[in-house]
DNA sequence: TCGTGAAACTTTTTT
DNA sequence: AGTTTCACGA
């Protein structure tokens, strides 16, 4: 009899076993719900206390979200320190910033996003002169993508070149290739890559980093691309102590280069290799499941996995057929209010969908009933111009060959530089062969370039070089001398459109994300945090403690949980999306298994309830189009599964709303289709917002979040909980103010407060210096 | 050079 | 429907 092992307790049979397992290649097949978070983590502690030292670990995650959770857990577990736990984008990033050299790419390069991806693929398509072919810049970034994903180089890709069209690519590769050396970048394939290249070639740096990572774990290994593949292979190469998790139903990132055959070959790549199957599942009820598993047997290229709870059959799924998107959205929120009025809390609603532009109806629908939600969108923050622009800053003084970033600054605020001269420069640096910045310092003497003109550009190279002396201090201090210094914050104070203010406020928030990650990285610097910043995803948005219902995404909701979830516009042409059905051959059957898949994951994230919804009419980039149920309702077993249409009853009498504030205008929802089906477009006028009713062909009833079977942990409440429009604070500088409106969420908590004869301005509350007044201000 | 408004195009998913 | 690009006038 063996002493009970801590790390071993609680846990079932397979996972006992996968987290026991010691030496040799592990393949771990973790069915949703199944614990799989559960045995990483706790064989890396395990491998950290009894195999070697924590440094010797890496473990790698596709989200910096999964990577904090892991390092969270861990550490829990009282291991982690040392621990190498991070994305694989992030791994190629330290992995090219330390030995990068070797193969051209040299340090402080920065990382290029799909905007300045698109940039550069622009100039590199003008260079190779391939415009106005065929060929669009969408199709030169897919196939040049495509291409580094297989480790193919320009000079490759132009010998295997079968037609016209493929050979147009090659050139356009070989001058994007040229374009990013010269600029110093690298874009996100590269970070996989290269670091491939290099471990290939280089068996000097190949056997150290063998000999330094011991044990490999890699998680989702069923959305690994082949650079990705030949990472995990040449970094296992000497030890062969790889453990790969994953679950090929969950393979959603095809399109992006996934092979499938990654984890489904993973047995064939590594002789001996130990397969534990997670199949027990502690997340949904058994209808849910029994649901999900009929669906996803439908799909040909997997392996076999039963999933089994031992909880309750709990109710039926809803499936929802409604007239219009707009009755989906209505009826949704209607039932969160619902729900919630009976103590469910916001935050255990997920409504999820296929592309983003479905989100919108439902925000609508949410934000008319005062339901605090929460859309997951991770790179919003980073994507939006005011911190694009202070970010650009950031880059060029890290690296000034970064022409991408430096040229979305040279006139940022205006500084009289103009289309012209920019052009002019380009042309000078290009014909010198030299950066775009050196060209910039020796304006006075490029031709065409004006006295004036020169001057102006002197005095941004000026202010370069100022900002460059505090590269080396604290981040937050070097975010606010950009900020000052070249003239953006006062550019932004003194702008008078209503967005100022917010955008004022982002940025700001901007100085303290640069000194949150000085305080969790204690030696990050400049180019860490750039890193970090280009990197940061979607799903890393995701925050349960928010109080808000969340909005996402099938493929952001993957990894994560929720008691209640709706999946809307579960059509045909939106789930499973029209690309998968009208490739050049008809279905294409491997991206509509996908898409099966994906439809799997939304199923399999909900806990206690779920609701599938569809629409026969729904308005798509502005059109209105009819629809009709996905082939994947067809799918769902009788027996799990309960179809209710859904019909608007009553509109309120019109005129009683006329002098409604919400009068809308009208959006060709309404207008009567022709007899081809077709919709005519914008005959609106004003009309009242209709109210709408709904029958109800069953009784609802909602459970309770406080039942301690749905295992929901009670929702942290922020500090501002107890905040509202009309709450009377104190400002340190501006006085006495009060709150107009707030808006919840964890850390970054918005709210525009109104000050005695000023204006109203949006503060984050928990950067700014402000505090609650006890009681209302004496008048 | 810069701001305005019309036209054109876009999107499926995202590290 | 929203964003980006383009053309034009100040």
């Amino acid at each position: 009899m063996v002493h009970a092992d801590p790390i071993l307790e609680g846990l079932n049979e397979p996972q006992r076993e996968a987290v026991a397992h010691q030496e040799g290649p592990l393949l771990v097949l973790a069915g949703p719900g199944s614990g799989k978070t559960r045995v990483i983590t706790r064989r890396a502690a395990r491998l950290a206390r009894d195999a070697a030292p924590a440094s010797a670990i890496l473990a790698i995650t596709f989200t910096n979200k999964a990577a904090d959770e892991m390092r969270r857990r861990i550490t829990a577990l009282g291991a982690g320190a040392g621990m190498w736990i991070c994305t694989f984008h992030s791994l190629g990033a330290r992995l090219l910033r330390a030995y990068g050299q070797r193969i051209g790419v040299e340090p402080g390069f920065s990382i290029y996003d799909e905007a300045d991806r698109k940039q550069t693929m622009k100039s590199a398509m003008e260079e190779a002169s391939v415009g106005g072919h065929v060929l669009t810049v969408d199709k030169a970034i897919h196939a040049i993508s495509a291409a580094k994903n297989e480790l193919r180089t320009p000079a490759g890709y132009e010998v295997t070149a079968r037609d016209f069209n493929e050979r147009m690519i090659a050139r356009v590769y070989e001058a994007y290739e040229a374009l990013l050396k010269k600029q110093n970048a690298a874009d996100f394939d590269d970070l996989l890559l290269k670091p491939a290249q290099m471990l290939g070639e280089d068996d000097d740096l190949r056997r150290m980093l063998n000999q330094r990572f011991q044990y490999l774990l890699i998680d989702e290994y069923q959305d690994t691309n082949h650079a990705q593949y030949l990472v995990a292979r040449r970094l296992s190469e000497l030890n062969q102590n790889i453990c790969a998790t994953g679950d090929p139903d969950q393979s959603i990132y095809g399109w992006r280069g996934a092979n499938l055959d990654n984890i489904l070959d993973f047995e064939r790549d590594y002789p001996d290799t130990r397969v534990v199957r997670l199949e027990q599942n502690y997340r949904s009820t058994g209808a849910i499941l029994r649901a999900a598993s009929t669906v996803i047997r439908a799909n040909r290229r997997r392996k076999d996995k039963e999933l089994w709870t031992e909880g309750d059959d709990g109710e039926p799924l809803r499936v929802w057929r409604f007239a219009s998107g707009s009755d989906e959205s209505e009826h949704i929120a209607q039932n969160i209010v619902a729900m919630s009025q009976d103590g469910v809390d916001y935050a255990d609603f997920a409504i999820m969908y296929r592309v983003n532009a479905v989100s919108r109806g439902v925000e609508d629908a949410l934000r008319a009933r005062r339901i605090p939600y929460r859309i997951i969108r991770g790179v919003e923050f980073y994507n939006r111009r005011e911190i694009r622009d202070t970010v650009a800053y950031l880059r060029v003084l890290m690296n000034p060959r970064d022409e991408q970033a430096l040229l979305r600054i040279i006139n940022t605020p205006a500084r009289g530089i103009g289309k012209k001269t920019i052009e002019r420069l380009l042309i000078a640096a290009q014909n010198a062969d030299e950066t775009l910045l050196a060209t910039i310092r020796r304006a006075h003497d490029v031709p065409g370039v004006a006295k004036g003109t020169a001057k102006k550009l002197r005095s941004f190279v000026t202010l370069l070089d100022r900002l460059s002396d505090h590269v080396e201090g604290p981040l937050d201090a070097l975010v606010g001398q950009v900020l000052e210094q070249s003239g953006y914050e006062q550019y932004l104070r003194e702008a008078e459109d209503d967005s100022s203010e917010d955008r004022l406020a982002n940025v700001m928030e901007l100085v303290t994300v640069a000194a949150r990650y000085q305080q969790e990285e204690p030696d990050g610097d400049l180019d860490g945090f750039l890193a970090r910043v280009s990197l940061t995803s979607d799903q890393d948005a995701v925050d349960p403690n928010a109080g808000c219902v969340q909005l996402m995404t099938l493929h952001a909701a993957k990894g994560l949980e929720f008691p209640v979830v709706f999946l809307v516009g579960v059509e045909q042409g939106l789930l499973p999306h029209e690309r998968s059905l009208s490739g050049p051959f008809g279905v294409d059957e491997a991206s509509l298994e996908e898409e099966r898949r994906l439809f799997f994951v939304g199923l399999t994230r909900a806990m206690r309830r779920l609701h599938i919804s569809y629409a026969d009419m729904r308005a798509i980039r502005g059109r209105l189009t009819p629809r009709s149920a996905s082939q994947f309702v067809g799918e769902l077993p009788d027996s799990a599964a309960v179809v209710e249409t859904i019909s608007r009853a009553t509109f309120r009498d019109a005129r009683s709303r006329y002098n409604d504030q919400d009068a809308v205008w009208d959006e060709a929802e309404f207008a009567p289709a022709d007899e081809a089906g077709q919709t005519s477009r914008r005959r609106g006028g004003f009309r009242p917002r209709p109210e709408r009713r709904f029958e109800f062909q069953q009784t609802e009833t909602y459970f309770s979040v406080d039942d301690p079977t749905t295992g929901a942990a009670p929702t942290e409440r922020g500090r501002y909980a107890d905040w509202s429009a009309g709450t009377w604070v104190r400002h340190d500088s501006l006085g006495v103010g009060q709150v107009i409106w707030i808006q919840p969420s964890s850390g970054q908590t918005r709210a525009a407060i109104k000050f005695a004869g000023q204006g109203q301005r949006v503060y984050i509350l928990e950067h700014a210096p402000i505090h609650r007044l006890e009681r209302p201000s004496p008048q």
